[in-house]
DNA sequence: GTCTATAAAGCGATAGAC
DNA sequence: GTCTATCGCTTTATAGAC
């Protein structure tokens, strides 16, 4: 049973790339199919739940991914910079350098799923939190480390919708780097 | 002819809410009759296109406000700055202080239908282009111009991001008055 | 111009053989 | 676990009466 698990697990980053490329209602199971190779039956064998299944796994596991290697070094690090730099490191490669957008995102603004709200709004808020305290820690002042907080998630997402939108992954890798040295140059 | 053309456009900007609010595909003819109030006949015989072409239209109908309302005062205020000061609350009007998403964003990471890439392509490039002349015209350097564009125009984006997924519009408001200080505080 | 009826295709989901 | 067949429903789009 170990193994089935695993199989089930095998087949979710693959699920993963067909939200993101299609979004939730263009994810249609026969595109599903298609993409990972595996018939309906396989599909509901693994995912009892449909779709709705499928994409809260997808989002369970991205958030997997974020606590441990964004939140948690944010958190734990002892020199916070060292955590934030980190951060910018690891977001740089989770987004393949502005090739992948954030399915997040894409179902922040598609808002026609309610059920999906409530992990949109962890994934930020959480990531929010970590990140404001890390720059409380580097000495910043709460409402900068707010301000500052805001800017960076706000730029990496903006900076996927314009790398996305522009066809030029570039900027999104430009962005952070600015957003990184912002940090770095202006410590308060 | 007028009315049949004026009764058309009447019911674009609600398409343009619809989209907005279910995305391309979630946006069903069977919720397009019920939030117009208008029969598939009826949105037939204004859109023979169907969806497809509900959709160019709305699209256009934005890119016409954008040039009107945004790049035109961006390109032709004698003052760039005054142009800039104007593009600010423009966008902080049309996008409802962050209660309302940008369509344009929403088509661009939902990426499904390659045929609206070029409408989703000009709308950002032509708003990138107007901006960087304006803050070349301010006395910024031609790369600084092109950074100082992509933060402003990333951070417009990722911020109705980051206000509809943490349902806090007020997010929209305070990124936008940060971008604008950024501008008048250090002009190079 | 708006309506109803209907076609044709695709959708998510299920059943059951293997 | 994977497959095929199929159900019931929704989808886009069309036809034709009014």
């Amino acid at each position: 049973m170990a193994r089935v698990r695993a199989e089930r697990d095998d087949i979710v980053p693959a699920l993963g790339e067909i939200f993101r490329k299609h979004g939730f209602e263009g994810a249609s199971l026969s595109v599903i199919t298609e993409q990972t190779g595996l018939g309906k039956g396989s599909l509901y064998h693994f995912f009892p739940g449909g779709k709705d299944e499928m994409a809260a796994v997808v989002l369970a596991e991205i958030d997997d991914w974020f606590q441990t290697n964004v939140y948690r070094p944010l958190r734990e690090a002892e020199d916070p910079k060292a955590g934030i730099d980190h951060m910018f490191t690891a977001v740089d490669d989770y987004f393949h350098a502005g090739r992948r957008v954030c399915l997040v995102g894409v179902f922040a603004l598609d808002n026609t799923r309610d059920r999906f709200a409530q992990a949109v709004k962890s994934y930020f808020a959480d990531w929010a939190t970590a990140l404001t305290k890390a720059l409380n820690r580097c000495g910043y002042k709460p409402a900068e480390a707010r301000a500052r907080t805001e800017d960076i998630l706000g730029g990496i997402q903006g900076a996927l919708v314009l790398a996305r939108a522009l066809n030029d992954p570039a900027i999104f890798t430009r962005t952070l780097k600015r957003l990184h040295l912002l940090i770095h140059q202006a410590p308060p």
